[in-house]
DNA sequence: CGGAATCTATCTATCACTAGGTAGGCCGCA
DNA sequence: TGCGGCCTACCTAGTGATAGATAGATTCCG
């Protein structure tokens, strides 16, 4: 279990930094130590990897997505929490989010993980759009449009503040892109 | 001079649609309808087919930005004419701007080319700080924020409202996720 | 208990194919 | 005649994937 997790991890880092097509089971291989063949016990088409990637990934986000949720803080805050994220998701401006990344070259993937894709994308918009409806009860952002449509747009506001800081290896970017956004979060009392 | 410009223009489709790192002299070849090794007479090192093409695409877009920049409409309609730019370039879903795609394969471009990339941006976001500076002196937008604040911003939504519009092979996310900063701008009436 | 069968995880070696790139020749036109 | 533009033929270095073998556990059964 010890190797594909290995396997794994090593090819996650590569596919958020690099791209899904810009490694290959020998760059795998070398890093984990293994031989290039024996990857393939493991995941038989690059394909398959792919998938436990996705899966993976997608599992991760969703829990750290759900703990936000259940943490008792304001509207404001949750939504600092998910760019926060994203923001350390880019880990100093080398790494995009792994479904951002796949996104990207989305003409090599499979049906499957295609669709998985579709699904962890519309699982973010909707956990958004839950929690800008409680702002819109609460009135914790200023200036609030339909939550549906707030929910798209940080969506891709985050997605494309993380492009344009890897593509300047510069994380300051991100967090330029999203300081209008910020300021329209109501601040958060000491108490 | 003939032959050139149809190898750029496949050669940016395919970019566009799919990736640089995704198309080959092989499939460049097929498509304009000459030998592989051909294309090498033009474009000897595809680094240097990355770099005119990048080239090309820069001036069209700075011509089309002046443009919106000397007619003489509303600020407003200015931003609208700038999503539209970016919308419209999505040819239905099925592609990138050129300088997004490059920048979500980065690792495999030479130097030259990602100093062009930066300076798009760079250049991108001088103009929109400029036209938001403009917004801040006849309040065409609603809840204006920091004109350079909202440059950052809104370079990084449209990009990343491509992203997820293409990854879904769909325009109308493009639309969606841009709803919202529309819904901001003063309307223009009709004279 | 002990041997046979089977499974796991890895190996070496090689496959067919594609990538970008090069050398040198051919041909039509100014 | 010279050269621009294209060709055929080839090269090297990769790619993902497969075949077949092996060492070492584990499991099943008489």
């Amino acid at each position: 279990m010890e190797t594909r997790t290995a396997l794994l991890d090593s090819a996650e880092r590569a596919a958020r930094q690099r791209g899904f097509d810009a490694f290959s089971y020998a760059d795998l291989a070398r890093d984990v130590g293994i031989r290039k063949a024996s990857i393939h016990y493991h995941f038989p088409l690059k394909a398959d990897l792919a998938f436990a990637l996705v899966d993976r990934y997608a599992a991760r986000i969703a829990d750290q997505l759900t703990e936000i949720s259940n943490t008792d803080t304001p509207v404001a805050e949750k939504l600092r929490a998910f760019v926060a994220l994203y923001g350390h998701a880019m880990a100093n401006g080398t790494q995009l989010c792994l479904c951002v990344a796949l996104s990207a070259g989305r003409d090599s993937l499979s049906e499957p993980v295609l669709a998985q894709l579709t699904q962890f994308h519309e699982d973010c918009a909707a956990w958004l759009r839950q929690v800008f409806t409680a702002a819109q009860e609460d009135g914790s952002v200023i200036g609030l449009a339909d939550p549906k449509n707030e929910a798209d747009a940080l969506l891709a506001l985050v997605e494309g503040a993380q492009l344009i800081a890897r593509a300047a290896k510069d994380v300051r970017l991100f967090d330029r892109a999203m300081t209008a956004f910020l300021a329209r979060l109501a601040a958060t009392e000491m108490t």
